[in-house]
DNA sequence: CTTGAGCTTCCCACAGTGGCAAGCTTGATA
DNA sequence: TATCAAGCTTGCCACTGTGGGAAGCTCAAG
């Protein structure tokens, strides 16, 4: 199967395909005598865990690391746990730092009129800072 | 008041105020003869401005919308509040998107012994897909 | 006058993805 | 068989926002 097919099947664009052979986190694939890359079943296979693997937010450097436990098959499924939970606490801070920001942009929001006036709270709060008493 | 100075009272760094400047964030500084950027009250206040815009996660190109409203007297507040619900409701997409990457690996996470031994759920959920019955 | 801290510009790096261009291959069709 | 479109190749540039470093100038204090 050429690229193109790959990418279609696993999700992942030919471009990115080829960037992730590029930096080394999958195989270099086998190649035509005219150099086009062919990809197997395996091959796809690994494509489709790198590709749900991104769906849920891990780094390039981390599928990595998940890709080499999953080809090991004397794992302790411990490490692949831990990798699990170090990016769900990332996930956390994250979400926490986000929630942060949306809830004082909700609270400045609310206090504007939005109307044709220049008077708006939210310039206001940008100014003066909303996290001004609260350290920054 | 010198770059230095600028950066330590304003919270970013002298790196940034110059990288702001040179893709037009901000108005270019006066300078000293020998070439030294210089800063005022006023410059200050509105790189405090960009700070604080910046903590709340607002993008440079909408900051750029917001200092330009900002620093014109006949702005609307509407102009600024639709702004503001943009980007709050960019907040929430991403949040949404987190939490479900989090909450999926906290399942397959629970599943994991996390043990010495090689058998993993969380692989067997990055191979198999997570979100393989309910679509990508 | 020397020294060290601070400033200048310019280039490189990161993660992850997209786009474009020049040139070759492949397969189908006229 | 000649040709044409679609697909492949590599390579370079872009984005966002930030940091690092080098080479060289300036300023203030000793």
């Amino acid at each position: 199967m050429n690229i193109g097919q790959a990418a279609k099947q696993s999700g992942i664009s030919a471009k990115m395909i080829r960037h992730y052979e590029s930096i080394g986190l999958i195989h270099s694939s086998a190649r035509t005598d005219a150099g086009y890359r062919t990809y197997s079943q395996n091959d796809l296979h690994t494509l489709r865990f790198i590709k749900r693997a991104r769906s849920l937010g891990f780094s390039l450097e981390s599928i990595g690391h998940l890709l080499s436990l999953w080809q090991n098959q004397e794992r302790a499924s411990a490490d692949v746990k831990m990798l699990a939970q170090d990016h769900i606490q990332q996930l956390n801070t994250k979400i926490r730092e986000l929630t942060e920001m949306r809830d004082v942009l909700l609270t400045l929001v609310e206090g504007c009129q939005g109307n044709h006036r220049p008077e708006c709270p939210i310039l206001h709060g940008l100014e003066a800072g909303p996290n001004c008493s609260a350290a920054s």
